[in-house]
DNA sequence: CCTACCGATCGGTAGG
DNA sequence: CCTACCGATCGGTAGG
């Protein structure tokens, strides 16, 4: 990992601990034991580190869920948008942590970047879910307020999913899996 | 109201925009047209007022919580859940946010404070949710999942509920109450 | 990568 | 409620 990288991972670190405003250069340096200063031969600005971490974080996502076959059975590709969202929070929790957060930090050209990628995000969800109701799969009165159901419940996992803690991510996944189909009517095996 | 609800609104407001460390003394003086010297008459220290906005948001979220009749049935205790959480959020938008968003810089002993009291408003939801598995009235596998679940989808509301936009808040209510309920395998009349 | 330093701004106090 | 001011810290640059 090259000193840039570096720089990123720590600042994504510090960002999702403390918040972009609170973290300072020299608080990014210092974890890196160097000047803050120092930092300027690998980065441009602050506001920088924090489009990259943020961008980096969006381009996962939106790769998960575009590469989510969308001829799938609408309950298959929703399982499977659901699954890919949680590993992404999960693998890169600082980074998915601070894209959900932080970037409404960002400033003009790119707070409105990011703003269409999290829209284009939303809508494999919306487009997933118009699709099963369709088809008859899913009963669901307006498209719109169930993708936001379904899509606030997996955004805010990354406040509180501990990797170490009592849940596996493969348990996440199984039970929030089958709680949002069955929030959209689609009848399981009842697990009392 | 008096200058001290005013500056504690004006800092819920700006708290709310912008973040906590984002704001300034400065900022919320501006905004009351006065110098930022002027506010410590009648505040202590920033913390103070992010702590009282904080602890008066989670006063709105308990006392709904508690004036909750638990001997009405699960589905219709936690129907009021759903509805007097989203009531208390879109009533107390900006504080309501800063609750959720903003509470982890303050420290120490008002820290532990304030987890506490969101720990003892979450066991609302787990204990009716509880309640209604072994009434077997909710088919759940894992009670705290389920309840996460749930509160992950009311928590985000704030992020993106406008009063003004295309829902209501009655709209909101009825639909994340049906959402929230066939989760939990409660059957519904179906609205396709 | 460092030292040295810039102007701006921070939360907060003194004193009226 | 104000002016005047405190020490600390901010993001960032110059120059090596």
């Amino acid at each position: 990992m090259d000193r840039r990288q570096e720089i990123l991972t720590t600042a994504g670190d510090l960002f999702r601990e403390n918040g972009y405003h609170a973290t300072s250069m020299r608080d990014i340096a210092k974890r890196l034991d160097i000047r803050g200063s120092s930092l300027y031969s690998h980065i441009e600005s602050k506001e920088q580190v924090l489009w990259e971490i943020v961008n980096e974080a969006a381009d996962a996502f939106l790769a998960q869920a575009e590469s989510v076959d969308t001829s799938l059975a609408p309950e298959k590709r929703l399982e499977a948008l659901i699954r890919g969202h949680l590993e992404v929070t999960v693998k890169e929790l600082p980074n998915a942590a601070v894209f959900f957060h932080e970037w409404k930090f960002l400033s003009g050209d790119l707070r409105e970047k990011i703003i269409l990628r999290r829209d284009a995000y939303e809508a494999h969800f919306r487009k997933t879910i118009k699709a099963g109701k369709k088809a008859s799969v899913f009963k669901v009165a307006k498209v719109k307020m169930a993708s936001l159901y379904i899509l606030s419940a997996l955004n805010w996992s990354y406040q509180w999913f501990d990797p170490a803690g009592s849940f596996s991510l493969d348990a996440l996944t199984k039970h929030y899996t089958e709680l949002s189909l069955r929030s959209l009517g689609v009848k399981l095996k009842s697990k009392t």
